[in-house]
RNA sequence: CGCGGGGUGGAGCAGUGGCAGCUCGUUGGGCUCAUAACCCAAAGGUCGUAGGUUCGAAUCCUGCCCCCGCAA
């Protein structure tokens, strides 16, 4: 029985679609999915269905699609929908779920969080882990209350972070550990043998949605910290500077410290943060930037309109950019 | 019709009506104890594609294909 629960899913994008198949493949049973609208998205400002969208068709799963759980008539369509449901699963739904919505089913909504809560409540966990130089974070399963990320754990699984770890490519290890932990935990939770524990509000952080603009260099930051952004930043929203009135990318890239370098070959004397030129390092030519502490070699960059390109072959066409100074 | 950049030897780029170039790579040779350094030489391009304008088009006009940045 335990084996077999009566699954509604809650999510949105890739890492919901990722949670939605292991659901799908499990001894549990799908009953429908809710996400979403399509939304305009692309170049051409296609109307474009969100992942587990395109998870649950492929899937042949009932789907539900709505704006905001707010209203008789859709807490009545939803109460319909998810009917023979013994627990809501949500992951990144990208919207919170009104009491009335969270007492729906038999076995309440669970939660799958990209954290070790109470650490890195809301909406970007995985992105704030990388950013502090976390050496591990993990996966929460919680039961969902009123508060955002608040509601008491069931479950936690930790996960190593890679020192050349991205935010793709630790969402994408969250999502194989939390779909993991959650297939041992829905039985558990099935069959009484879980007892909640209280979140420590005390120790709680909460992170909230990333903006653009936070992808945007100061060059006076540390080459550490802006070397974490990158990592963290990636796929969106990026990190970037400009250069000649252009957005210039920078999507990989190394520290190197002061000490590192062989000062006899450093070109320019100028020390200003965003400063670009050219040293050798071990007798290898980098590409270095002067940021507040140490330096930052790029070894992956874009140029708006253009491809992305490793730092040879960018340097190779660009040359003009040796000795000016980026962000200006 | 959301806004915009771009498609030029293997790579990254310049070239906006008159001989197709630069840096790197590749190949051969030289120098060297040696080298990713240096010197000499060579190979390699229907300039995305189809049409148009012109004495002449990579370059101007039109259609199509492909790549990318922004916005969402």
């Amino acid at each position: 029985m335990a084996e077999n629960l009566k699954i509604l899913f809650m999510g949105t994008p890739e890492l919901g679609a990722t949670v939605l198949k292991a659901l799908a493949n499990s001894s549990h049973q799908v009953i429908g999915v809710v996400t979403q609208p399509d939304r305009p998205a692309g170049r051409k400002n296609v109307l474009t269905p969100p992942p587990v969208k395109v998870a649950a068709q492929e899937l042949g799963l009932p789907i539900m699609q709505v704006e905001k759980l707010r209203g008789e008539q859709i807490l009545g369509e939803l109460r319909e929908f998810s009917q023979a449901a013994d627990v809501f699963v949500v992951a990144a739904f990208g919207m919170l779920l009104p009491t009335t919505v969270l007492e729906m089913p038999r076995l309440k909504c669970l939660n799958v969080h990209g954290s070790l809560l109470p650490k890195y409540r809301g909406a970007s966990p995985v992105a704030q882990a990388l950013l502090d130089g976390c050496l591990e974070t993990g996966v929460t399963i919680m039961q969902m209350e009123k508060g955002l990320d608040t509601g008491p754990m069931l479950s936690k699984v930790v996960v190593p972070i890679a020192s050349d770890e991205t935010q793709a490519s630790l969402m994408q290890k969250l999502a194989e550990a939390g779909v993991k932990v959650l297939l041992e935990t829905l039985p558990a939770w099935a069959e009484n043998r879980i007892t909640p524990e209280v979140q420590d509000d005390s120790q709680a952080t909460l992170t909230g949605i990333i903006k653009k603009e936070y992808g945007r260099i100061n060059w006076a930051e540390p080459a550490v910290l802006i070397e974490r952004k990158i990592r963290a930043y990636d796929p969106w929203p990026g990190v970037f500077t400009s250069w000649n009135g252009q957005q210039l990318k920078i999507l990989k890239a190394e520290v190197v410290l002061a000490s590192a370098l062989d000062t006899a070959e450093m070109l320019g004397n100028e020390s200003k943060p965003g400063r670009v030129s050219l040293a050798k390092i071990g007798g290898v030519e980098r590409l270095l930037i002067i940021t507040g502490s140490g330096f930052l070699a790029p070894t992956l960059l874009q140029l708006a309109g253009k491809k992305v390109v490793n730092s040879k072959d960018f340097v190779q066409g660009q040359r003009a950019i040796i000795n000016t100074v980026l962000g200006e």
